[in-house]
DNA sequence: CGGTATCCGGTCCGATACTG
DNA sequence: CAGTATCGGACCGGATACCG
């Protein structure tokens, strides 16, 4: 629920609100790739992530009904994470976003290298 | 720039990065709302931001190319603030973001008041 | 394997006061 | 009007150690 504002001016607010952070990204595309995966596998996937990061923010996910959690008690035990109906249509909305990322990242690099004061 | 990392993993990281933080999405909104805005008009349209966010937030939009800065040297100043060619992109791409938002935003208020395990 | 608990430093962000 | 400077609290996020 990242901050869990209980208002929004805006849709395009909260939704930063439920895809901010500094991993969520990464953890919905890692999903979204995957389909399934496990706890070790996720931590595998989201190169760099502490183990209390991850299940931080996959619980948080978890409450904005992003992902859903799926626990099987076994031993070893076994936790499966996957997107949930709600967490697929926020990615198809993410699309364009990581689209438009991969197409002028670069370029955002560049600029913050050379600053400029123009117009673009 | 925001934390300003110099590489990304996936271009949706990088995009939120740009436009995260607490007041970049309302400010773009603005912006795309209203074409092109003094500060002091600014300060008005998001409400609640404080002169020192504002200025700041403005500057690392300005800094990665999303929005363009006018200065108008005359007494009393004038400041103008615009979005960039890069910057309507970026709001182009974040539309469907909004629009999800702005459908699910209540869903995902009502999922954080009860907490749900199934799947959606 | 899949977590939890605790500590701790850095950053974010708001409030306030001041300047050109 | 459009900023700048400084302070301080809250929160984010990493490291480490421990538990079922």
């Amino acid at each position: 629920m990242a901050k869990g504002k209980v208002s929004y001016s805006c849709g395009l607010d909260a939704a930063v609100d439920v895809v901010g952070g500094k991993w969520k990204p990464l953890i919905l595309w890692a999903l979204h790739e995957a389909g399934t995966r496990r706890f070790g596998e996720l931590r595998r996937d989201v190169s760099g992530v502490s183990e209390k990061m991850l299940i931080q923010q996959l619980r948080e996910l978890e409450a904005d009904g992003i992902v859903h959690r799926e626990v099987y008690r076994e031993v070893p035990p076994r936790v499966e994470y996957s997107l949930t109906g709600l967490g697929q249509s926020l990615n198809t909305a993410l699309l364009p976003l990581g689209q438009w990322g991969d197409d002028f990242m670069s370029q955002i690099l560049r600029n913050r290298e050379h600053p400029r004061t123009g117009p673009a």
